[in-house]
DNA sequence: ATATTGTTCTAGCTCTACTAGAACAAGTTC
DNA sequence: GAACTTGTTCTAGTAGAGCTAGAACAATAT
């Protein structure tokens, strides 16, 4: 798996981490049950901190993508490959955008329950 | 038109402040050549800094989104008013996305309260 | 002319993100 | 069982963003 980050965005690198492993289980380049890379192997092979990826990795498994355990690693959920990922990354980018125009939401509610008739 | 912060929120104030605009002007609530309330004024009645409101004032310039002129204030462009078409696509794919995995509008509706919080 | 309103500058405070290093605990591997 | 791997927790320091405060200034409106 490929993971990239840009030390320039005004995303932290901790969520740049965690979208990046959502969106590549999202597009099925990575499947079920498989390990992520160590926390410091790839703090190393990011130029990052052990925490920081540590911080990417506690927040997927907040969101129910990862299992996180010691001496074995970050390994994938069932959830993180169903198209869930997916579609919650959709969501999140289309509450960033409501967030946006002041929507709250309910008022973004609203577009969906109109748009899903 | 009514503009309205929440101070507690990790959304910093300035940018609340611009979204709020950027949404009145979005549902309609603002017409192009409107003038937006002076930063002083603005800032008193919000309890916040002149110089929060100004920075909110600011980015919206640089959105494209207002003028701002000394003795003047904060006019709104023609180019705030245009802004709902991008998000109403955006929640069509989403809909479209969630009906694929069998969800009802209430399951991602349950997602979309997840993702504002 | 006078008042209004945005612009610019300096300064200080607080919080988040990131880094760093160390010790620890639970699991894997042999 | 012993050694190794890997996440967890703790303390601590640095840098930058956001917010506040006050003052002086410049362009525009009335």
């Amino acid at each position: 798996m490929l993971i990239r980050i840009d030390p320039s965005s005004s995303e932290p690198l901790f969520a740049q981490l965690a979208a990046a492993v959502r969106g590549a289980a999202a597009r099925g380049e990575l499947r079920a049950g498989e390990r992520l890379p160590g926390a410091r192997e790839l703090a190393d092979s990011l130029g990052v901190n052990l925490h920081t990826v540590l911080r990417g990795y506690q927040q997927l498994r907040d969101e129910g993508l990862v299992e996180l355990r010691r001496g074995r690693g970050a390994v994938l959920t069932e959830q993180a490959t169903n198209g869930l990922a997916g579609l919650r990354q959709a969501v999140a980018d289309v509450v960033t955008q409501a967030r946006r125009l002041g929507m709250t939401d309910n008022d973004l509610i609203d577009l969906i329950r109109t748009e899903f008739r």
